[in-house]
Formats: C-alpha cells, structure tokens, sequence
DNA sequence: GTAATTCATAGTAAATTGCTGGGGATTCGG
DNA sequence: CCGAATCCCCAGCAATTTACTATGAATTAC
C-alpha cells in the first residue's frame, strides 16, 4: 500500500509554491530546480492542482502559480485527495452504501476497513498547507525541532 | 492509494479460519466456497500467512488450516504487513534511516508522511484477530451493533 | 515580436496486480 | 496398499496502473 508519486511530489510541489509564491508567481521550472522533479510530470500535477481550486495560474511571460485562497484552510487531504482520488485505502467501508459485498452480514473486516480509513482521514484533514509552511520556514531558518 | 486484494482477502481468510477452525483444520476448499474467493489464490495468501507463523498447516486428506498461536496476540497489523509488505504508504519516513532525499534538510512534507505512517501503524497493531472473531460470532447470532 | 510561460492531449515502457495452471508431496480411511 | 483429499511450489500471463516523455498550441510581459 503505497502512495504514488502523485501525492509525495504535489505536496512537496504545494509547499514550495506557498513558501515561494507569497510575492510573485512560480513557475514549474523553479519548483522543478528546487525540488528536484521533472518539469513535464510538474505541470500535470499543477493542472490537477489547478483544476480543484487549490492553486492559481498566472500565465505568460513571468507567469506562474500561487496558492488560491487562504493557506490555513487547504489541508493535507485536499491535495491528497486531489492527486490520489478518493484516499480510502477500502473502498467497502466507505461512507456510500456498501455495494456488492454478499458477506457483508457478517463481515468483520469492515470494521478494520473503517477503522483504518478514519484514521488516515483524520490525520491528513488535520494538518494543513499553513503549518508546513511555518515550519518550513522555521526549519530554513534553523529553529525547527522534531515534535 | 489502495490495500491490494491480498491484504483484503487475507484477512477474511483468517478470521474465517478462526472461526471456523477451533476444533478441525480448515480447507482452502471450505474458505473458498464460505469467502467466495479462488482457490488458488486463497493458497497462495495462506502460504504466505504460514511462512509468517501466522497459522499453521495440516497436510493430507482431512487437512487444512489452523491459526497458530494465541489470536489474542496477532493483530491485524501483523496480518497485513505480511501480506502486503511495509504498511508504509510513504518510504522516506518510515523508521530506517532516510535514504536519499536531497531535500531532506527542509523538507516539511516528511512530518506529514510521519503523521500518516503513524496512525495506520497505530490502528492496525491495535485491532486483534480476537476481536474480530468475537465480532464475527456475536453478528452471527445477531447481537452485535455497530460502534 | 520574441522569449517565457501555462495548457491540453497523447503516447509508452516498466512495474504491479490479480489471478490461473501444472505437477508434485503428504496423509487418512478403508 | 490404494485412492481421494489435501497442502505445496513455482511458473506464466493478461489487464491495469504508474511515472513519466513528447508534441504543439495559446497566452502574456517586455
């Protein structure tokens, strides 16, 4: 059970236009450099991004992207959810009605299923794109510690 | 990001042996048919979970399967990371020593993949195939309610 | 007008998933 | 001892997904 590449280079790729970007817009070629990505799988990535709200895109000349709204409201699920689809690593113990499941009678697995997509939808709704900038911040600035 | 069929079928295979194998061994047959799931496959899983001394195996006409020791002390984490590898859904910040991320110095992104490692790790190590077999037994007989 | 950019779509090699199949080894019941 | 029921092992394989790469057009600052 994996995260793709998706997910771990578009956060990295949200936190470097929110720390880059509170000026003037970055472009895919700076986040590219910095974070060491390819620039064409960026500007996937960015689209996606793009496409639910969660960046803006100034095109053109000096163009680029920069956050879309207020920093301390987007979360680590919306952007995961963005790039992976829905995060739920089971998809019988989602919150639609269950569908074709004969077992589900007596299914305990179920339990586990929503168990484990609680937690993973709780940890991620929780952490949002401001705090990794501020300790982003802190941690270039040498004053960040673990916990 | 999704938990592969192993892992889903796996563990309904093993609360279906642990139900159903107190007394005799259970056949990849009976978990089959009662599962719904291929025979073929289910060997495989199973050769797997004995590989791990999850359960055990009697060969021979009236053979099949057993759980090895106490279900009271196997979790449901020990289930799946064996068939599904490393629970981990990011690698860069599971418990080795990071490996070769550039960005490491400042990159915030780590604590987030922390965060989710931890908290699957934590459900799934908390849950016991006990559990689920007394949740499985008490729905049989139709007394048991959700949360 | 030209260089720097985003935007959209398509292609594609490699890996992974979810099985299926063949043939052997072991054990029980008669 | 025979035969049926079972576990055991390994190989193959089609479909899907992943992680890019490629091409080229549209837009804008200077």
């Amino acid at each position: 059970m994996k995260l793709s590449t998706k997910g771990r280079y578009g956060l990295r790729a949200m936190v470097d236009v929110a720390v880059a970007g509170e000026k003037a817009p970055v472009s895919i070629q700076a986040i590219a450099k910095r974070q060491d990505l390819s620039e064409k799988y960026l500007e996937q990535l960015l689209g996606m991004l793009k496409k639910a709200g969660l960046v803006k895109s100034i095109r053109g000349n000096q163009g680029g992207y920069q956050i879309e709204g207020d920093m301390a409201k987007i979360s680590v699920g919306d952007i995961l959810r963005t790039l992976e689809g829905e995060l739920l690593p089971v998809e019988c113990a989602g919150f639609e009605e269950e569908s074709s499941c004969k077992a589900a009678k007596s299914c305990a697995t179920k339990y586990v299923w929503k168990k484990i997509n609680e937690s993973l939808e709780y940890t991620v709704n929780h952490i949002t794109l401001k705090e990794l900038v501020d300790q982003t911040k802190s941690m270039q600035a040498g004053t960040w510690k673990e916990e």
